[in-house]
DNA sequence: TGAAAAGCTGGACAATTTGTACAGTGGGCC
DNA sequence: GGCCCACTGTACAAATTGTCCAGCTTTTCA
Protein backbone atom coordinates (compact mmCIF):
# COMPACT_ATOMS: atom_id res chain seq x y z
CA UNK A 1 0.00 0.00 0.00
CA UNK A 2 2.56 2.21 0.54
CA UNK A 3 6.43 1.53 1.46
CA UNK A 4 9.00 3.26 3.42
CA UNK A 5 9.95 6.01 0.92
CA UNK A 6 6.00 7.30 1.37
CA UNK A 7 6.21 6.80 5.48
CA UNK A 8 9.12 8.84 5.46
CA UNK A 9 7.54 11.68 3.15
CA UNK A 10 4.51 11.87 5.57
CA UNK A 11 6.40 11.66 8.70
CA UNK A 12 8.70 14.69 7.52
CA UNK A 13 5.56 16.68 6.16
CA UNK A 14 3.81 15.65 9.58
CA UNK A 15 6.83 17.11 11.33
CA UNK A 16 7.44 20.37 9.34
CA UNK A 17 4.86 20.73 6.90
CA UNK A 18 5.61 24.29 5.44
CA UNK A 19 8.84 22.92 4.25
CA UNK A 20 8.06 22.51 0.25
CA UNK A 21 8.26 19.60 -2.25
CA UNK A 22 12.45 21.16 -3.48
CA UNK A 23 13.77 20.88 1.00
CA UNK A 24 11.60 17.55 1.07
CA UNK A 25 13.49 16.03 -1.87
CA UNK A 26 16.46 17.67 -0.02
CA UNK A 27 15.87 16.03 3.14
CA UNK A 28 14.91 12.39 1.92
CA UNK A 29 18.23 12.44 -0.67
CA UNK A 30 15.57 11.74 -3.65
CA UNK A 31 15.10 13.59 -6.36
CA UNK A 32 12.57 16.04 -6.88
CA UNK A 33 10.74 14.89 -9.37
CA UNK A 34 10.18 11.74 -6.90
CA UNK A 35 8.80 13.56 -4.22
CA UNK A 36 6.10 15.29 -6.41
CA UNK A 37 5.22 12.04 -8.04
CA UNK A 38 4.59 10.21 -4.54
CA UNK A 39 2.66 13.47 -3.26
CA UNK A 40 0.82 12.94 -6.37
CA UNK A 41 -0.09 9.19 -6.18
CA UNK A 42 -0.67 9.47 -1.74
CA UNK A 43 -3.07 12.15 -2.58
CA UNK A 44 -4.71 10.58 -5.66
CA UNK A 45 -4.77 7.12 -3.47
CA UNK A 46 -6.85 9.00 -0.99
CA UNK A 47 -3.94 8.58 1.87
CA UNK A 48 -3.66 12.13 2.33
CA UNK A 49 -6.68 13.52 2.04
CA UNK A 50 -5.66 17.07 2.07
CA UNK A 51 -3.22 19.73 3.78
CA UNK A 52 -5.70 21.96 5.04
CA UNK A 53 -5.35 23.88 8.24
CA UNK A 54 -5.49 21.95 11.64
CA UNK A 55 -8.29 24.25 13.81
CA UNK A 56 -8.11 23.92 17.90
CA UNK A 57 -11.18 24.17 18.82
CA UNK A 58 -9.77 24.86 22.37
CA UNK A 59 -8.21 27.61 20.95
CA UNK A 60 -11.37 29.28 19.13
CA UNK A 61 -13.19 29.15 23.02
CA UNK A 62 -14.92 25.69 22.91
CA UNK A 63 -12.59 24.22 25.87
CA UNK A 64 -14.88 21.29 26.52
CA UNK A 65 -14.95 18.34 24.35
CA UNK A 66 -17.80 15.67 25.49
CA UNK A 67 -18.77 11.94 23.46
CA UNK A 68 -22.26 12.08 23.22
CA UNK A 69 -24.22 8.63 22.72
CA UNK A 70 -27.97 8.85 20.90
CA UNK A 71 -30.72 7.30 21.47
CA UNK A 72 -32.93 7.74 18.43
CA UNK A 73 -36.69 6.85 18.02
CA UNK A 74 -36.92 3.25 15.90
CA UNK A 75 -38.75 5.28 12.88
CA UNK A 76 -37.21 7.25 9.85
CA UNK A 77 -33.39 5.94 10.09
CA UNK A 78 -30.13 7.48 11.00
CA UNK A 79 -29.69 9.58 8.17
CA UNK A 80 -32.08 12.37 8.70
CA UNK A 81 -31.46 12.86 12.12
CA UNK A 82 -27.61 13.38 11.08
CA UNK A 83 -28.50 15.43 8.86
CA UNK A 84 -30.01 17.47 11.53
CA UNK A 85 -26.63 16.89 13.90
CA UNK A 86 -25.13 18.57 11.13
CA UNK A 87 -26.81 21.90 11.54
CA UNK A 88 -25.64 22.25 15.13
CA UNK A 89 -22.22 23.80 14.78
CA UNK A 90 -20.47 21.70 18.17
CA UNK A 91 -21.31 18.47 16.54
CA UNK A 92 -17.66 17.76 15.13
CA UNK A 93 -18.32 14.34 14.75
CA UNK A 94 -20.88 11.71 14.58
CA UNK A 95 -20.55 7.96 13.92
CA UNK A 96 -23.47 5.34 13.54
CA UNK A 97 -22.51 2.64 16.20
CA UNK A 98 -22.85 -1.15 17.35
CA UNK A 99 -24.18 -2.29 20.93
CA UNK A 100 -27.25 -0.52 22.81
CA UNK A 101 -26.69 3.23 21.59
CA UNK A 102 -27.38 4.20 18.04
CA UNK A 103 -25.38 7.32 17.36
CA UNK A 104 -22.13 8.43 18.98
CA UNK A 105 -21.19 12.33 18.60
CA UNK A 106 -18.38 14.63 19.40
CA UNK A 107 -19.22 17.91 20.75
CA UNK A 108 -17.58 20.92 22.22
CA UNK A 109 -18.75 23.42 24.16
CA UNK A 110 -17.13 26.87 25.65
CA UNK A 111 -17.75 25.59 29.05
CA UNK A 112 -19.47 23.06 31.20
CA UNK A 113 -22.14 25.35 31.32
CA UNK A 114 -23.13 26.26 27.67
CA UNK A 115 -22.42 22.05 27.44
CA UNK A 116 -25.75 21.39 28.83
CA UNK A 117 -27.41 24.18 26.33
CA UNK A 118 -25.79 22.02 23.51
CA UNK A 119 -26.77 18.71 24.72
CA UNK A 120 -30.05 20.46 25.10
CA UNK A 121 -29.85 21.26 21.81
CA UNK A 122 -28.93 18.05 20.80
CA UNK A 123 -31.57 16.12 22.30
CA UNK A 124 -34.23 18.32 21.12
CA UNK A 125 -33.20 17.62 17.81
CA UNK A 126 -36.46 15.26 15.83
CA UNK A 127 -35.22 11.61 16.00
CA UNK A 128 -33.55 11.67 19.27
CA UNK A 129 -34.63 9.40 21.73
CA UNK A 130 -32.59 10.43 24.98
CA UNK A 131 -28.66 10.81 25.51
CA UNK A 132 -26.04 10.13 27.54
CA UNK A 133 -22.88 11.79 27.91
CA UNK A 134 -19.67 11.71 29.24
CA UNK A 135 -17.31 14.59 29.59
CA UNK A 136 -13.66 14.31 28.35
CA UNK A 137 -11.56 15.43 31.11
CA UNK A 138 -7.92 15.49 29.63
CA UNK A 139 -6.82 14.29 25.95
CA UNK A 140 -4.54 11.16 26.86
CA UNK A 141 -3.47 10.82 23.21
CA UNK A 142 -4.61 13.31 21.10
CA UNK A 143 -5.80 12.45 17.52
CA UNK A 144 -2.74 10.64 15.27
CA UNK A 145 -2.08 8.83 12.45
CA UNK A 146 1.81 8.76 12.44
CA UNK A 147 2.08 4.92 14.30
CA UNK A 148 -0.24 3.74 11.73
CA UNK A 149 1.63 5.35 9.25
CA UNK A 150 5.29 3.65 10.59
CA UNK A 151 3.06 0.77 10.62
CA UNK A 152 1.79 0.30 7.25
CA UNK A 153 4.99 1.39 5.54
CA UNK A 154 6.84 -1.25 8.00
CA UNK A 155 9.96 -0.02 10.12
CA UNK A 156 9.23 0.18 13.39
CA UNK B 1 -10.94 35.89 19.51
CA UNK B 2 -11.26 35.73 15.51
CA UNK B 3 -12.98 38.08 13.78
CA UNK B 4 -15.07 37.62 10.26
CA UNK B 5 -11.51 37.63 8.19
CA UNK B 6 -10.41 35.42 9.68
CA UNK B 7 -13.01 33.05 9.46
CA UNK B 8 -13.15 33.72 5.83
CA UNK B 9 -9.07 33.11 5.77
CA UNK B 10 -9.48 29.76 7.51
CA UNK B 11 -12.51 28.66 5.24
CA UNK B 12 -10.26 29.17 2.14
CA UNK B 13 -7.31 27.54 3.41
CA UNK B 14 -9.49 24.36 4.60
CA UNK B 15 -11.27 24.57 0.67
CA UNK B 16 -7.95 25.12 -1.14
CA UNK B 17 -5.04 24.61 0.72
CA UNK B 18 -2.19 25.09 -1.59
CA UNK B 19 -3.39 28.11 -2.76
CA UNK B 20 -0.80 30.19 -0.97
CA UNK B 21 -0.48 33.57 0.34
CA UNK B 22 -0.78 35.77 -2.55
CA UNK B 23 -2.90 33.81 -4.36
CA UNK B 24 -5.12 34.03 -0.77
CA UNK B 25 -4.81 37.75 -0.73
CA UNK B 26 -6.22 37.99 -3.86
CA UNK B 27 -9.28 35.93 -3.35
CA UNK B 28 -9.76 37.98 0.05
CA UNK B 29 -8.98 41.16 -1.84
CA UNK B 30 -6.94 42.26 0.82
CA UNK B 31 -3.05 43.32 1.05
CA UNK B 32 -0.70 39.93 0.86
CA UNK B 33 1.02 41.28 4.21
CA UNK B 34 -2.65 41.08 5.86
CA UNK B 35 -2.92 37.86 4.98
CA UNK B 36 0.44 36.75 6.17
CA UNK B 37 0.53 38.67 9.28
CA UNK B 38 -2.82 36.61 10.00
CA UNK B 39 -1.98 33.60 9.50
CA UNK B 40 1.12 34.44 11.77
CA UNK B 41 -1.43 35.37 14.48
CA UNK B 42 -3.62 32.41 14.15
CA UNK B 43 -0.24 30.46 14.08
CA UNK B 44 0.85 32.02 17.12
CA UNK B 45 -2.45 31.83 18.98
CA UNK B 46 -2.60 28.18 18.43
CA UNK B 47 -5.80 28.38 16.44
CA UNK B 48 -4.12 27.19 13.66
CA UNK B 49 -1.99 23.95 15.23
CA UNK B 50 -0.52 23.25 11.68
CA UNK B 51 -0.86 22.26 8.07
CA UNK B 52 0.41 18.74 8.18
CA UNK B 53 -1.01 15.78 5.59
CA UNK B 54 -4.30 14.46 6.69
CA UNK B 55 -4.19 11.00 6.61
CA UNK B 56 -7.00 8.48 5.64
CA UNK B 57 -6.92 5.09 7.85
CA UNK B 58 -8.96 3.67 5.82
CA UNK B 59 -6.88 4.13 3.00
CA UNK B 60 -3.99 2.78 4.91
CA UNK B 61 -5.48 -0.46 5.48
CA UNK B 62 -7.08 0.45 8.39
CA UNK B 63 -11.24 -0.20 7.61
CA UNK B 64 -12.89 -0.61 11.12
CA UNK B 65 -13.19 1.97 13.64
CA UNK B 66 -14.09 1.07 17.10
CA UNK B 67 -14.79 3.00 20.62
CA UNK B 68 -13.36 1.34 23.42
CA UNK B 69 -14.21 2.65 26.79
CA UNK B 70 -11.78 1.18 29.37
CA UNK B 71 -12.15 0.57 33.06
CA UNK B 72 -8.78 0.63 34.70
CA UNK B 73 -7.58 -0.88 38.38
CA UNK B 74 -7.81 1.90 40.58
CA UNK B 75 -4.24 2.06 41.63
CA UNK B 76 -1.25 3.68 39.31
CA UNK B 77 -3.88 6.34 38.05
CA UNK B 78 -4.59 6.96 34.05
CA UNK B 79 -1.00 8.46 33.21
CA UNK B 80 1.06 4.92 33.17
CA UNK B 81 -1.68 3.29 31.12
CA UNK B 82 -2.01 5.99 28.74
CA UNK B 83 1.66 5.78 28.06
CA UNK B 84 1.26 2.03 27.49
CA UNK B 85 -1.28 2.33 25.27
CA UNK B 86 0.48 5.19 23.14
CA UNK B 87 2.56 1.77 22.42
CA UNK B 88 -0.25 0.63 20.46
CA UNK B 89 -0.02 2.06 16.77
CA UNK B 90 -3.76 1.40 16.66
CA UNK B 91 -5.25 3.51 19.60
CA UNK B 92 -5.44 7.00 17.46
CA UNK B 93 -6.65 8.59 20.38
CA UNK B 94 -7.22 8.69 24.12
CA UNK B 95 -9.30 11.00 26.80
CA UNK B 96 -10.17 10.33 30.52
CA UNK B 97 -13.44 10.91 31.21
CA UNK B 98 -16.25 11.42 33.83
CA UNK B 99 -18.96 8.76 33.96
CA UNK B 100 -18.38 4.77 34.73
CA UNK B 101 -15.87 4.37 32.37
CA UNK B 102 -12.08 5.86 32.86
CA UNK B 103 -11.22 6.70 29.68
CA UNK B 104 -12.19 6.06 25.77
CA UNK B 105 -10.10 5.19 23.30
CA UNK B 106 -10.64 5.62 19.14
CA UNK B 107 -8.92 2.60 17.86
CA UNK B 108 -8.84 1.37 14.69
CA UNK B 109 -7.77 -2.15 12.87
CA UNK B 110 -7.63 -3.51 9.57
CA UNK B 111 -11.17 -6.07 9.92
CA UNK B 112 -13.21 -6.83 12.61
CA UNK B 113 -11.08 -9.84 12.95
CA UNK B 114 -8.02 -7.87 13.24
CA UNK B 115 -10.11 -5.66 15.70
CA UNK B 116 -10.37 -8.61 17.80
CA UNK B 117 -7.00 -8.71 18.18
CA UNK B 118 -6.36 -5.13 19.15
CA UNK B 119 -8.97 -5.25 22.03
CA UNK B 120 -6.97 -8.39 22.95
CA UNK B 121 -3.53 -6.09 23.01
CA UNK B 122 -5.74 -3.65 24.91
CA UNK B 123 -7.00 -5.60 27.17
CA UNK B 124 -3.69 -6.57 28.35
CA UNK B 125 -2.48 -3.46 28.80
CA UNK B 126 -1.13 -3.75 32.72
CA UNK B 127 -3.83 -1.49 34.53
CA UNK B 128 -6.70 -2.18 32.46
CA UNK B 129 -9.53 -3.81 33.99
CA UNK B 130 -11.62 -4.10 31.40
CA UNK B 131 -12.87 -3.15 28.44
CA UNK B 132 -16.01 -2.36 26.29
CA UNK B 133 -16.33 -1.18 22.51
CA UNK B 134 -18.55 -0.30 19.93
CA UNK B 135 -17.77 -0.47 16.20
CA UNK B 136 -18.35 2.52 14.01
CA UNK B 137 -20.83 1.22 11.28
CA UNK B 138 -20.28 4.76 9.47
CA UNK B 139 -19.37 7.70 9.84
CA UNK B 140 -22.18 10.13 9.28
CA UNK B 141 -20.36 13.64 10.29
CA UNK B 142 -16.75 13.04 9.78
CA UNK B 143 -14.70 15.53 12.40
CA UNK B 144 -15.05 18.69 11.12
CA UNK B 145 -13.78 22.48 12.80
CA UNK B 146 -15.72 24.43 10.15
CA UNK B 147 -19.02 25.49 11.84
CA UNK B 148 -17.32 26.53 14.79
CA UNK B 149 -14.73 28.91 12.80
CA UNK B 150 -18.22 30.35 11.55
CA UNK B 151 -19.62 30.41 14.69
CA UNK B 152 -16.73 31.85 16.42
CA UNK B 153 -16.22 34.83 13.53
CA UNK B 154 -19.78 35.03 13.94
CA UNK B 155 -21.46 35.00 10.26
CA UNK B 156 -24.15 32.48 9.55
C1' DT C 1 15.02 -14.85 -22.23
C1' DG C 2 13.92 -10.64 -24.03
C1' DA C 3 11.30 -6.54 -24.41
C1' DA C 4 8.13 -3.28 -22.69
C1' DA C 5 6.63 -0.61 -18.65
C1' DA C 6 7.33 1.92 -14.64
C1' DG C 7 9.98 4.53 -11.35
C1' DC C 8 13.98 7.35 -10.29
C1' DT C 9 17.73 10.65 -11.39
C1' DG C 10 19.63 15.01 -12.52
C1' DG C 11 19.20 18.90 -15.08
C1' DA C 12 17.06 22.84 -17.49
C1' DC C 13 13.76 26.73 -18.13
C1' DA C 14 10.34 30.33 -17.46
C1' DA C 15 6.92 31.89 -14.37
C1' DT C 16 5.43 32.50 -9.93
C1' DT C 17 5.76 33.01 -5.08
C1' DT C 18 8.10 34.06 -0.84
C1' DG C 19 10.54 36.75 2.54
C1' DT C 20 11.30 41.09 3.82
C1' DA C 21 11.30 45.90 4.00
C1' DC C 22 9.27 50.59 3.89
C1' DA C 23 6.29 54.70 3.53
C1' DG C 24 1.62 56.23 3.66
C1' DT C 25 -3.24 56.09 5.41
C1' DG C 26 -7.22 55.53 8.45
C1' DG C 27 -9.53 54.17 12.71
C1' DG C 28 -9.70 53.49 17.66
C1' DC C 29 -8.14 54.75 22.31
C1' DC C 30 -6.38 57.63 26.26
C1' DG D 1 -4.84 66.13 19.95
C1' DG D 2 -1.69 62.58 19.56
C1' DC D 3 -0.25 57.74 19.59
C1' DC D 4 -0.61 53.05 18.30
C1' DC D 5 -1.98 49.53 15.41
C1' DA D 6 -3.58 47.28 11.34
C1' DC D 7 -3.90 47.53 6.50
C1' DT D 8 -2.37 49.02 1.84
C1' DG D 9 0.59 49.14 -2.02
C1' DT D 10 4.96 48.75 -3.67
C1' DA D 11 9.65 47.02 -4.36
C1' DC D 12 13.45 43.68 -4.90
C1' DA D 13 16.27 39.61 -4.48
C1' DA D 14 16.07 34.83 -3.61
C1' DA D 15 13.80 30.62 -3.71
C1' DT D 16 10.32 27.48 -5.28
C1' DT D 17 7.11 25.61 -8.56
C1' DG D 18 5.44 23.61 -12.77
C1' DT D 19 6.91 21.31 -16.54
C1' DC D 20 9.68 18.99 -19.64
C1' DC D 21 13.41 15.82 -21.07
C1' DA D 22 17.03 12.05 -21.66
C1' DG D 23 19.20 8.35 -19.53
C1' DC D 24 19.38 4.54 -16.27
C1' DT D 25 17.68 0.64 -13.40
C1' DT D 26 14.35 -2.50 -11.83
C1' DT D 27 10.15 -4.90 -12.29
C1' DT D 28 6.66 -7.21 -14.94
C1' DC D 29 5.12 -10.28 -18.14
C1' DA D 30 4.63 -12.90 -22.46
Amino acid sequence: MIDELDGRLIELFTAEPRIGVLEASRRLKVARGTVQARLDRLARDGVIAGFGPEIDAAALGYAVTAFVTLQLRQAGGHDPVAARLAQVPEVIEAHTITGPGDMLCRIVARSNTDLQRVIDVIVDVAGVERASSVISLATQIPYRTLPLVRAASNRS
